[in-house]
DNA sequence: GTAAACCCTGGTGTGGACTCTAGGGCAAGT
DNA sequence: ACTTGCCCTAGAGTCCACACCAGGGTTTAC
């Protein structure tokens, strides 16, 4: 597939997806005889896999990083496997920090005429355990 | 307190201070004699929230916003509240998003040597019931 | 009363993640 | 054969969210 149907495939523009080649962030992609790129199956995982990640937040550092370790050989299966672990972990670190503000949300809503609130009072909705505003 | 203290508290810089009130993410802090910022309650209240709200990942667009409505008058406490209950709605969307990802970290971290997978099978591990990608 | 440690504004700099442009090659239809 | 519409690279431009000055006033500690 080309530049333009993977764009189109993934709704992403074509100089995304050449930036991201560049920055390393896909693998180097193959080219045809004309020098156009020519994504694979392979390829396409990528393209996917980066996008669902970057759009839940990731670093590109951390993708970079994983990206490099496939591309360094199939040695480290088991490094490749605990970066994966890793990054749900911290894909679920977020979704904690999230749902704590959507209490502190849902308090600000169910409180919202009560306007002798502060922040105090809100950090306590926001998390009751954690001490560090 | 003034704007060392409120850095400190919030672990924030002055300048990330500065900036949020001059793009209108804070309202207008008050000044002492001297021109010095001298934050209040309400305004350590903002501080908290806009903190929140952007580690949660909300953008400083809907985030001024909704500063705006409050800068505006007390008139539409209606708008307001609903805005605070998009902006819940918003995160929890994006909650679901990760949680997708997740998922398909999930199934790829368990199906990890099997090199026969493609994304398409992976998208079905990713969203069973959505169409799109 | 003076040095250190704050505060202010206005402006410039920075890094990240694209986005666009220029200049040129290839492909497909007419 | 020629127009149209892709593709390429290299490089410049943009926008965001700060971070970092410079130049100057103020407050605090000695």
């Amino acid at each position: 597939m080309n530049i333009e149907g993977v764009a189109k495939k993934f709704d992403l523009t074509r100089d995304t997806l050449r930036y991201w080649e560049r920055i390393e962030l896909l693998p180097a992609i193959p080219r045809n005889q004309s020098g156009y790129r020519e994504y694979g199956e392979r390829d396409l995982n990528w393209v996917f896999y980066i996008k669902a990640l970057r759009k839940a937040g990731m670093s590109i550092e951390a993708l970079v990083e994983f990206v490099k370790l496939y591309r360094d050989g199939n040695q480290n299966i088991a490094a490749r496997k605990s970066l994966l672990v890793d990054q749900r972990q911290e894909l679920l670190n977020k979704v904690n920090d999230i749902q704590k503000t959507v209490k502190y949300l849902s308090f600000k809503i169910d409180h919202f005429e009560d306007h002798t609130l502060n922040y105090e009072n809100e950090k306590l909705a926001y998390d009751q355990e954690d001490d560090q505003i």
